[in-house]
Parts: C-alpha cells; structure tokens; sequence
DNA sequence: CCGCGCATGTTGACATCGACTACTTCATAA
DNA sequence: TTATGAAGTAGTCGATGTCAACATGCGCGG
C-alpha cells in the first residue's frame, strides 16, 4: 500500500513518483500566473510538498529547469500555429492569417511562457541545450515549409527563404512582445485580433500599399 | 581637505558626493558586459567603494535602479534614432531606413540595455513610472511625426496611423530582439546590417513583392 | 563664526534563495 | 533475501535584497 496518494490516509510516501512531471507542472503555474522572477526552486518543492532540494534529484540546476519550460513551451507554440494552419483550409492566405493570429495569441494566453521562450541571458537558460535548439528548429521548419508552399503558390517571390522568414519572424515576435508587454494595456482580445490582423496586411502588401477590400 | 578623491591619500571620503550618478554608471556598465542578472546591487556598491547599503540613500529598491536604467536606455535609443534620421538628407526613404539600422544597431551594440528595455515584469521594474513612460511615449512620438510626413509625402497611405505605428515598432522591435537573442550567430556586423536592410525592404512593400531594383 | 539638523553613508541583522553534503528510505534485481 | 543505488531529507553555506540603528559631516540659521 505504497500508492503515491493513499486516498485517506493522505500519507505522503517518502518517494513522489514522478516529481520530475510535478516540478514541471508546478513551476509552469508559477510562471503563468506570477512570472519567471517568482518562479522559484523552493516554493515550487513547497508547493509540492517534497523537501527544498528534492527537485535537484531531477534538475541539476535551476537553469536547466527553465530550460525544460523553455522547451515545452516552444512545443506548445509550434502546435498551436500548426493547429491553427491546419483549421485553416486550403488558401494560403487564410492559413498564414491564421498563424499570425494563433502566434500573437499564444503569447497573449500563455504570457509567462512566452517570456521565459526569448530570456536569453546566459545564467537563466541553457541557449545550447540540443533539445531546446531542436525544438526551435522544429518550429523554425514549420514556417520555412510554408514559405516553400507561398512561394511554389506564387503568393511569395522565389529567392532564398530566409529573407522571408526574418521579417516574418521579427513581426510576430515584435507584436506577440508589444502585446505582452501590455503596450496595448486597453485593448481587449476582439481589438489586439484586430491589430495584428492589420499588422498582418501591412506585412503581407507592404506599408505603402493602398486599402484593399 | 575633503576632498572627493585626494590625489595621494586617496581616503575616501565619508560622502561621496555624487553616488547616485556613480551607481547608475556602475550599473549600465555591469548590465552591459555581464546582462542585468548579474547586475546586484551590493556588487554595484562593492566597485564604488561604498557600503552595501548606501545606494538605498537613492534608490529605495533594485526596481528604482533598472527602472531608471530603463529609463536613459530609452532616451539613448530615441537619440540614436533622431540622430541618424537628421543625417539621412531630406529623401524620407533613405530618412526610414536609416532609423531602421540605427534601431537595430543599438540593440546591437547597447544588448544589456536593450534587454533592460523589454524587462516587463512587475517584480523588475516599474512599468508605471511617469518617467518611463514619458520617455517611451517620446520616443514614439517620433516615430509617429515620421509617420505623419510620410503620409503627407505620400509615402505611407492615409489612415489611422496607429496601423502604420505598430507594424513598424513590432518589426523593428522583433529584429532587434532575434539578433540580440543571437538568432544569427554566425552574422558579421555587415551580414546584420544587410538583414536588416532587406526585413526593412520587405516591410516596406510587402513580403509579396518582387525584387525591385 | 558657530552649532545643529538632516541628507548621506555605515554596520549589522534577517529572511530567502540556489547550491552542496551527508544521511535516510525504499524499489528492484541478482 | 538482500544489497545497491535512485530518490528524498535535513542541515549548511555564501550571496542577495532590504531594513533599522547608528555615524558623519555639509550647509544653513543664528
């Protein structure tokens, strides 16, 4: 009778069972609703209710804790692009669009994870961990495959992807970081869609261009 | 003879007569080469020479000092910017393409402060100081005097300029953001320039458009 | 010219954090 | 059955942000 919950008893066995996943779960909590600089080892071992170094059997350091949430977290945001892509029918146009929006939202809704997704200072998170890097690149070739699809569709001029890719990257990371930044602190979600809706013509026809529609 | 520094006692003396100044000083400078983690504020005091606890006599938290940080790295990018659209001629392309490098060029060569720029967490810095936000609406009022010429000059079409302000802020903010995150390791100052003369091209006239020139 | 008040610095303390070490518990496999 | 090592605990250390109590001395009113 060494459950990890006896249901009655509630007699915390002296191993968790799986800690590695409730530090996890834990400390993303932390991170979404009171940030990263409160995310700390120690609460989230309280929370758990395991003693302050327990997490330290899974985590050499805490680095390689925000790592991990790093990690997942640009899991989440590349599911959730490709997702939208793939709700999106068949019109390149309508699926690009619909990227834009899931991108901006993710960052809107999942704000601390966002964050913790570009801390790239060195003593925060381990920039050279080959799952992180693996996971921005899944990412990455997500949005280089559609460039291939727009540019074979003739929706984007042929030449080297990456020079599509960088303004599109840098636009959505500037506006999904405008947006969590609570430069728009007003704006509800029907006005922050509108935006980058607008922000996403202007990208897509050029700052010049006339009103379409 | 009290004076701040004795050329040959060298005893400190009791006051030190502009700490305030000295630890901002001291602070940019640690934020600069070692990145606003590693910037503590015992550490600032220990390389002044003062006690621990002296730069709460100006500072009454570690927030007040990024925020002020914060607050003359702000300044010091709208200067940039400013400066380098007054050396650009009177053709307002040039004019834009010229703010674009400068933007981007600060963040290059100012990361820790550029960082310190986008810290928008509450336990970090203090997001609603009048002097902060003065400096960033300053900042956007001139981008947004730019916007309104080039819609006057034809340009940029008419319209709220709001959806001009935004794209253009979230573009710049966006490459900035990737080359101070080391999204392109391998980049030469040449090679980043060139990037970003392209995004601005794209910005421009559209991720549609065929090469001009 | 003097003395005193108050801004400025100092010392010491406290709670908290990340990290390490030595010890305990217990699941598993020989 | 047992012993081996993974997982968890307790205690400690140095560092940090912050505060309170105390020291210093600049500059102003007399």
């Amino acid at each position: 009778m060494t459950e990890k919950r006896a249901k009655k008893g509630a007699v915390r066995p002296y191993h968790h069972g799986d800690l590695r996943m409730a530090v996890l779960r834990e400390a993303l909590a932390i991170v979404e609703t009171e940030g990263l600089e409160a995310c700390t080892l120690r609460d989230v071992a309280r929370r758990i209710g395991v003693s302050h170094a327990a997490p330290y059997r899974h985590f050499p350091d805490k680095r390689a804790l925000v790592t991990a949430l790093a990690i997942d977290a640009m899991h989440a945001l590349g599911a959730a692009i490709e997702t939208a892509i793939d709700a999106a029918g068949h019109d390149l146009r309508k699926q690009f669009l619909a990227a834009s929006v899931a991108y901006v939202r993710f960052a809107r809704e999942h704000r601390g994870r966002y964050l913790v997704l570009y801390r790239d200072e060195r003593d925060v998170i381990d920039l050279a961990s080959p799952e992180l890097i693996a996971a921005k690149e899944r990412s990455f070739g997500t949005l280089l495959r559609f460039i291939a699809r727009a540019q074979k569709a003739e929706l984007f001029p042929e030449g080297d992807p990456m020079s599509l890719a960088t303004p599109i990257w840098a636009m959505h990371h500037g506006l999904a970081s405008l947006i969590a930044s609570r430069a728009f602190p007003e704006a509800d979600d029907t006005t922050l869609d509108r935006i980058v809706e607008e922000a996403h013509a202007k990208l897509l026809d050029g700052l010049s261009a006339k009103r379409k529609k």
